[in-house]
DNA sequence: GTATGTTTCAAACATTCGTTTGGAACAGTT
DNA sequence: AACTGTTCCAAACGAATGTTTGAAACATAC
């Protein structure tokens, strides 16, 4: 249940190759291998392997959890207080917490972006349901406080912002790997996770900002 | 191999069925039974499951190549030619030729869109290869474009960029059926895929022609 | 040392998967 | 009528899946 090494080996090996190939296109047999432990450990330790996906998850969102909140402290934000904080700042503090998730592997960043862009896209129910139970109030926190930044805004074009500016998230960082490795060869910069999000930040803010259409083309 | 009403009845379930739940999770057998057609017609008539998919996907992707060259000549916008469309004209024409596919179902646009956003981030190695060889013109051809038009930017900001708007495409619209079913819920006007559109240019406008950050913070 | 609770392991389980098979049904031609 | 090529269909195939089993191995306590 708690700690133990096999239960370690099977987290690490399953968040790689969840990551690498997709939920369903991941045998518990291709974990176990990887993780040199028996394939009956699965079942034992987690009970099922929807059980043992969610499990990845909730190593990486628990630290999340954590961090967001601890920065919304330090920042003196609070949601039923005044303080109106920047968008900027709200992108900022969202996106810095999740490059100091602290990880195992050296591409744990990555890894985590990925599948959390995966767990959006591929339609899994069970994880779905999981993650907006336990995700449901850092989510509508960032929901406020975009709210109040954005008084300009109607709350559908809000609303429609918001999903565009998840996907650009989501997406980019789902396949961030294969696209550094394009970006690599091209040019000659070397694109972490870091840099990536100093280019994503002025996108987002710019989009959220941007001046409604008023009239169809 | 060509027309056939068994065919056809083939593609019709199995697209609705991909977009729902995915490429591994749909089965032949959900496919074949919601298309009343026996099991083995798939095999018969496309050769494989993977066959199947790319035929799917190439049943959007004629007419969609059709109309984006279209519009380019009516434009008279060309590639070697010194004429440089706004960012905007390119925006506008790559949406509205995503509006006008031809489909048979009601809500065959979404379901495409929705195709799409799956073939990028459920990494079947088989289809990606089938897309970038398929749509490699049509793809180089956008690049070219946003390249004229933003000149200011650094190859690796303009590259970036790109991932971003491509990553609010495919994800919104990946999502657009549960999206718009929320939004149904509390708003309550109705969210088609056009007016999505129309909240989603300028949204992509904005970004693209952001100013680059300076320092990062 | 014996007993107890936990973890590991090889093997088997039942299902489901994509694919193949061989003949029936059908259409068109000679 | 007899032949030919295409399409359909029930049935089965082998492989792979998640899960379960029951005994072995291990550790810890009395």
């Amino acid at each position: 249940m708690a700690h133990s090494e096999t239960v370690d080996r099977i987290l690490d090996a399953a968040e790689i190759l969840f990551a690498e190939k997709g939920f369903s296109e991941t045998s518990l047999r291709m974990i176990t291998s990887k993780a040199k432990v028996n394939l009956a450990a699965v079942n034992y330790h987690f009970g099922s392997k929807n059980a043992l996906i969610q499990a990845v998850f909730s190593r990486f969102l628990g630290p999340l959890s954590r961090l967001m909140e601890q920065g919304f402290k330090e920042k003196g934000w609070e949601q039923d207080g005044r303080s109106v904080p920047s968008l900027e700042d709200i992108l900022r503090l969202y996106t810095r917490s999740l490059l100091r998730i602290p990880t195992n592997h050296e591409n744990g960043v990555s890894i985590f972006m990925r599948l959390m862009g995966l767990a959006y896209t591929q339609s899994q129910g069970h994880l779905r349901r999981y993650l907006e139970q336990e995700y449901a109030r850092t989510f509508r926190l960032f929901m406020h406080f975009v709210k109040e930044s954005t008084p300009e805004l109607s709350k559908e074009e809000r609303f429609w912002r918001i999903q565009f500016t998840m996907g650009s998230v989501a997406f980019t960082m789902s396949s961030i790997q294969q696209l550094t490795e394009i970006l690599e060869d091209s040019a000659s910069a070397k694109a972490d996770p870091e840099a990536v999000v100093n280019y994503l930040v002025p996108y987002l803010l710019a989009g959220l900002q941007a001046a409604p259409l008023k009239s169809k083309m």
